[in-house]
DNA sequence: CGAAATATCGTAAACGTTTTAGATGTACGC
DNA sequence: GCGTACATCTAAAACGTTTACGATATTTCG
């Protein structure tokens, strides 16, 4: 028989079942279970990385003495501060940010949402947020979503789940639920919506000018002597989209120019899409002698596709862009855009958001544009398209 | 005088300094130090958000069974099971990654440190990684140097602090010391070299075939009927400038063509470094028929500088480039490159780490080289460089 | 010298999980 | 009805910090 390892009792030890496959007993005599000791192979630490812990045993005093060292706090002498000090370096100490986070409440953290790296203006803001926050003391995560929706939702519970102190968002193009925006207010987190922006929550936004830019630049297109003006689009249930053809109309209606559904394109911006947009154009019975698209990218493509078929640029047809792309200089004839100024963007987000986390109930939302400028260059301009 | 707290004596009670701003009494009765209860306000959640102990509470259960529910473990009945999972979407129950990461001593967390985002192949080895990790259930942390050594510290030590999982680094351009990369070696974390590696040091790395891809572009050049080959490279101590002069220099040779140190020209990989370079080239007694430069970036901006010029693509000067920059396809005349897919690179890259992760101490480091592809066009095929 | 003030340290709770070890109740076979 | 097996639950430790609270030793001062 077992012998009870409590009151060595031999008499009433029975078996009691198993538990999780070793013999359990119980003994009546003093009213114990237990299990046989199986070899107890003991602690070997998890991560291997040194700890406040080993600071403290190492040095013969408390971990709390060792935190106030570390945090440069008071009550704490300097001797013992130098001492743990120098032992940090020397045991090559690094803080577990996980366990301050979650310590205190606060991750120092910004997550990003980003629809495509590949496009340079969020590679360009993305870069600049990546410095004030660096300069601000905040990491970042970055979530790249790839123009789906779903992933997009999934990264901000990610950003959720890591207790981020905030989100920097701009919509996937196939986004048109908005149901994790509000998830992610409602649990009291920060946020902004940049350049991709949904006007049906009432978050803090940073934009640029949309409005006026499309509208500078179909004007701009109208004064070289346009009058049937293309449009090419993002996809149609794109806010973005819709601010920009409205700054188109408004320039049509101003020059009194009437509006051509023809002209207007929608698409899903990838990548040869301006060359196929340029075919349906070129399709019409009066194609356009002037076009406009949302990505500069874009027209660039739609000049390759005119130069092959001889057609003069700007002569016979001017192009001009969204977007400042490092291709719109280089490429010849250069091309007439608006810079909406990406850095300027990343800037004013990630600030507004570290506003929006230090204020937090006192933040109210609004919106601020970053003022763009129109260049003009030579896929545009009539009168000396050949000048430098 | 003040009554003791404990024994209620009056008599042996006496100050005994101050405790962070109140009042410290001593009972010399019963021998007990004490200070007068300040009110004290209490709880108030920290994070706001809902945690597994108020899911427990809410179901009068243990917070070890709601994990277990959550977690999908045995040891539950299917009743409970339900009931909890019914309340965590109730309750919108987010778990604390911070929290899960400390407890198991994993992260599932992936940091990448990127010298410049704006530089399309790592925007695009981004983008790629980006969604391995998602496939394989790991987040990813970027860091951006931004072409700094510093920053690039600093943000490896940023990475081991949270105590991600591994690390993807590419280095800055600046970066010449590597003690960093050390330090996170010997902290026991995965870590894979891609692209811009150092060979000071045995890491994990992919590569591009960076020999072959200069040989090959400088070959081709020869064939073109190229004799005075111009290079413009990175920085001198960069490893990548090293390995493609290398190859550089092997096409040379085996066509017996003499080496001329004015045709080798090292740059900082700046914006408009292209046209600058060639303002050198072109101020040679000889200068080149052939440019290579390792950025295409580079070589577009020194083609724009030529037809400025009305130099001759590619009669009088060919041209060709590393990288298949958007740009070179459609500029005119297209750029000769060397593919070195950036979509291949990012993606053997994150999964040799997570093998490294996996694998741990079984893993070996070991260089992986990712084949590249000339793509011959209009900049340097000199007998139809009108065809398309 | 004794009381008050200060300087410096330690203890333990808390953050939100997971997990080990043990407890309890019920079913089953004879 | 007893011994056993199983299903299901709870308590508590652990992860690595910070910090409120209290203890102790030393200094100051009349």
């Amino acid at each position: 028989m077992q012998k009870c390892i409590k009151c060595n009792s031999v008499d009433g030890v029975i078996k009691s079942g198993f538990l999780r496959g070793s013999q359990r007993f119980y003994c009546k005599q003093c009213d114990f279970n237990f299990v046989l000791d199986t070899e107890s192979i003991k602690p070997i630490k998890k991560s291997g990385q040194v700890t406040i812990v080993d600071l403290a045993k190492h040095l013969g005093i408390s971990v709390a003495t060792v935190s106030r060292a570390l945090n440069d706090k008071s009550d704490i002498s300097q001797l013992t501060r130098k001492t743990v000090l120098e032992a940090a370096i020397m045991l090559d100490y690094k803080p577990n940010l996980l366990a301050q986070s979650l310590n205190k409440g606060k991750t120092n953290t910004i997550g990003v949402v980003i629809p495509n790296v590949e496009l340079p203006f969020f590679a360009t803001a993305l870069a600049k947020m990546q410095q004030v926050a660096l300069e601000s003391g905040y990491r970042i995560i970055v979530c790249h979503s790839g123009e789906s929706a779903e992933i997009e939702v999934l990264n901000t519970e990610t950003l959720i789940a890591c207790r981020v102190d905030g989100i920097l968002l701009s919509h996937a193009k196939e986004t048109n639920s908005f149901e994790h925006i509000k998830h992610v207010i409602d649990k009291g987190i920060a946020i902004v919506n940049f350049d991709r922006v949904c006007n049906e929550i009432d978050t803090a936004k940073v934009i640029h000018e949309d409005f006026k830019g499309s509208f500078d630049l179909v004007e701009h297109l109208i004064q070289q002597g346009c009058r049937k003006i293309g449009i090419m689009l993002g996809p149609e249930k794109f806010y973005i989209s819709q601010i920009r053809l409205a700054g188109y109309k408004a320039a049509l209606e101003k020059h009194g120019i009437e509006l051509i559904n023809d002209y207007i394109v929608y698409s899903e911006m990838n990548k040869n899409d301006g060359g196929r947009v340029f075919d349906y154009f070129m399709s019409l019975p009066h194609p356009p002698d002037g076009i406009f698209t949302m990505l500069s990218r874009n027209a660039i493509e739609m000049m390759v596709e005119a130069k092959k078929r001889k057609i003069k640029i700007p002569e016979e047809i001017a192009f001009v862009g969204f977007g400042d792309d490092s291709l719109a200089e280089l490429f010849e004839p250069s091309l007439t855009v608006f810079n909406h100024f990406p850095t300027k963007v990343g800037e004013a987000s990630i600030k507004m958001l570290i506003d929006n986390i230090n204020k937090r109930e006192a933040f109210l939302p609004y919106t601020q544009s970053i003022q763009g400028e129109l260049i003009i260059r030579n896929s545009s301009k009539k009168d000396c398209s050949e000048v430098d």
